[in-house]
DNA sequence: CTCTTTGCAAAATGTTTGCATTGCG
DNA sequence: CGCAATGCAAACATTTTGCAAAGAG
């Protein structure tokens, strides 16, 4: 994925959204919002944090979690939780599955449109008011394969 | 779910486990034994340790862990992690997938064969070598609509 | 009798909270 | 300037680990 320069539009971007939302744009959400642009994915609170320390090497790791917490709050991204793992917030917001794996517990991004479309058997229709769907596909990825 | 009497029956089956996996049958492994028996589902390991704290009071709550972490090696259990929750054992062996309220958090088994057989889509499999594949539908379930 | 397993305590991990201080609007 | 947000420290929840003592084979 190409690193994606950061520019006055992420500046604008979220100076809108925080205005929308009633909250300040700090020093520390632009930093957050701009590392999540430049390197989107899963990242965890704890790799936002790391990367942001070499501009902000003050910012506290209960900021990036709050921060996040606010993002998540504001539909910018999506907190994940994938098996034994730390949370991960999800910076991709289209309908998507997950590919994990048992190996180097990368998460890579699917794309099943005809399977979101299906319509559900009436059995899990009837447990209750489905409201999303979430497949997670185990296995091992082709880069840990070809290290083999 | 009916509640299951325990009987001799499950000393053996664990006796004969254990002696096939080379490891001592010990008084707190049957106890976790018999209680994933009585209360199949999907438990985490303090509910375990108060449930059986009545029958082994003495029972420390890192022997549970063990204990499970034991079990889900033999392949008695399996380790689940779901959402933002602790880190439950699902007693069900089966193929299946789980519905999640987004009300009470409860997780039901849900049984869907059809998609179980359905070849995945090349672009998936082409990402690396599938080992398994796990649905979470998430929604509000019966119990706690009727609640509404 | 030996070697595994337990219980205890304490560490490790990941996340949250209370509070005084900072700084955005 | 006032209130929201930050940094710090400490609490918190869950899980893991080291070690001496207990107990299964």
């Amino acid at each position: 994925m190409m690193e994606e320069k950061l520019s006055k539009k992420h500046l604008e971007q979220l100076k809108q959204l925080c205005n929308e939302a009633g909250i300040k744009l700090t020093h520390q959400r632009l930093e957050i919002f701009c590392e999540l642009i430049a390197h989107p994915g899963h990242p965890s609170a704890e790799m936002i944090h790391k990367r942001i320390h070499k501009k902000l090497p003050t910012i506290a790791i209960d900021t990036v979690y709050r921060t996040l917490a606010t993002f998540d709050e504001l539909g910018l991204i999506k907190k994940l939780h994938v098996m034994n793992e730390r949370t991960l917030f999800d910076t991709n917001l289209d309908i998507h599955h997950h590919f994990i794996c048992t190996r180097c517990k990368k998460v890579n991004d699917i794309y099943w449109s005809d399977f979101d479309n299906t319509t559900l058997p009436e059995t899990i229709e009837n447990m209750g008011k489905v409201e999303s769907r979430h497949l997670e596909i185990h296995g091992i990825c082709n880069s840990c394969l070809d290290k083999t």
